[in-house]
DNA sequence: TTCCGCAAAGATAATAATTCTTATTTAGTA
DNA sequence: TACTAAATAAGAATTATTATCTTTGCGGAA
């Protein structure tokens, strides 16, 4: 299950360390990108022993290797997905639920627009849609 | 030229003092989507006496009353926005730079396709594109 | 004008998230 | 197995932000 991230880590010349697989594994499990306070109460139970210096540096380096992504949300607080095909997000402001949204249909029509309408000045390299609004069945 | 921000103070029931004045004219002025430090540092200049947590506070409130907008990027830090239409952001991630990306076509597209594609369980009130990139002419 | 009430501002302490520093440990390798 | 650079642990330090408590200043009633 965590081949692909070991893997990927090792073409980074990155070390197979249990923190980072620890690490990893929890934004997978806890998938309502967590924060790294999540992170960390999570990984405690299993790992008592790392240090919250070493979930910090670890998740900055794997956002820097493209093995995680950053969430930015209303709030101040760093969220993390390990999701990293291109999706967009459903963002509640009132629960703060993030939940992952695809749509392949509609990057399509949002490339074919901006193939047709350049911004000018600007190369863009990626779009995401922050789509806020309500769940409606609210169902934690 | 500070006009609609006074009368929208009393709309809501708030008094118009030489600090809400000044912070809202700041964040017009420092048009790069500044943060609560870069419009302390401003202000401090006409206003030596503001203090720091009437800045965060005068932001906040402004906020509620939808008088400003809160930005968020890759980093940590808030950023204040005084432009209020329906608007996307330009992001370059090297530079930190943010600037607005108005384009009408682009939102009735949007728009037009979420009625036809309707998100199941969730009520879509905002969305916004975060389009990344690098800008073309670096001049700052 | 003076006094009262209250919203706002000032000063500063407190908190929360994150970063930094240094010594120690570990993974990958020869 | 031993070596070395990289990674981790521990905890201090920093940074952004929030909270608390006091003081100020303005509007309206006496």
């Amino acid at each position: 299950m965590t081949t692909f991230f070991r893997e990927k880590l090792q073409e980074r010349g990155l070390k197979v360390t249990p923190q980072r697989v620890a690490i990893y594994e929890a934004i997978v499990k806890l998938n309502n990108h967590p924060t790294a306070e999540n992170v960390i109460e999570y990984i405690k139970v299993n790992h008592p022993n790392i240090s919250v210096g070493t979930v910090y540096k670890v998740l900055d380096s794997l956002v820097e290797n493209e093995l995680l992504k950053k969430v930015k949300t209303e709030k101040d607080i760093m969220r993390y997905d390990a999701v990293l095909s291109n999706h967009h997000h459903l963002y509640c402001a009132e629960t703060d639920r993030i939940e992952d949204y695809e749509d392949e249909k509609l990057n399509k029509l949002i490339n074919e627009y901006f193939i047709k309408n350049k911004i000018k000045n600007f190369n863009v390299t990626d779009i995401k849609l922050q789509i806020t609004g309500k769940f409606k069945n609210n169902k934690k």
